[in-house]
DNA sequence: CTGTATCCTTAGGGATACTG
DNA sequence: CAGTATCCCTAAGGATACAG
């Protein structure tokens, strides 16, 4: 760590280039799984990928468990620590909103997000406990 | 730009390890000149600050102007679009005083973040208004 | 499918001297 | 005071082959 600032301390778990795209995904996407993560279109590497799961899985951010019919998939997900990004991942997604110019979110989901953060922060933790 | 997510446009303004401490300075520390940032705890290089306020001022995030006085000082201070960040910093300050041991933030201060971001936020651009 | 292992390249960054 | 300019080094990252 390299400050007890909790803006530091926030920054050394996720402060570096792919491992909020990976939360993303999980928290957006749907996704569970190393290939999914993988086929993101911009593209990481498959060790940095791993090495992405395993420090998020360090930090108490992400666990993962063999998926029980076929040994060979492993499935990640949040923890509750994980899921407490969420509201992090909104204010950001609001503030590109803003600024970003032909912006690839549904128009629907950020008026929504601009509006009632709150409510949207609800809706997707609830959207993720059902799976 | 990575792709046209807005958590990937985000992260390229602020996705680095020193972007979002020089606008937390900005921000919570009331600084505005060079040698402030760079007696901030963390240490950062001169050449590196540099870098960084060159990027953020590129980028419509901070502004800045020859001090009035002293033609030697050059003070720099917040956009709109860089005011526009405060929820991101306190959602991230607020996830982190949920998990950080040892925090080094006020009470006071976090227990309104927890219960009440939106006044929180407005109390600051008020208070950065004044300046 | 889920990763390791390896090789190689580059960008980021620390230290420090120096300039207007 | 507010930066530039260097030098050097390391960690991060990409490509790709391969293993369980």
């Amino acid at each position: 760590m390299r400050s007890d600032c909790p803006i530091s301390y926030a920054l050394d778990f996720f402060g570096d280039k792919w491992s909020l795209l990976v939360i993303r995904d999980l928290v957006f996407e749907g996704k569970s799984f190393f290939k999914e993560f993988q086929q993101s279109k911009e593209g990481i590497a498959t060790n940095i990928l791993s090495s992405r799961l395993k420090k998020l899985e360090a930090s108490g951010i992400i666990e993962s468990r063999v998926y029980p019919q076929l040994k060979t998939k492993k499935e990640y997900k949040l923890t509750a620590k994980g899921l407490d990004l969420i509201p992090v991942l909104v204010e950001m997604i609001a503030w590109s909103a803003k600024y970003q110019e032909g912006l690839a979110v549904k128009d629907n989901f950020l008026s929504k997000v601009a509006n009632d953060r709150e409510a949207v922060v609800a809706a997707i933790r609830s959207k993720l406990a059902d799976q």
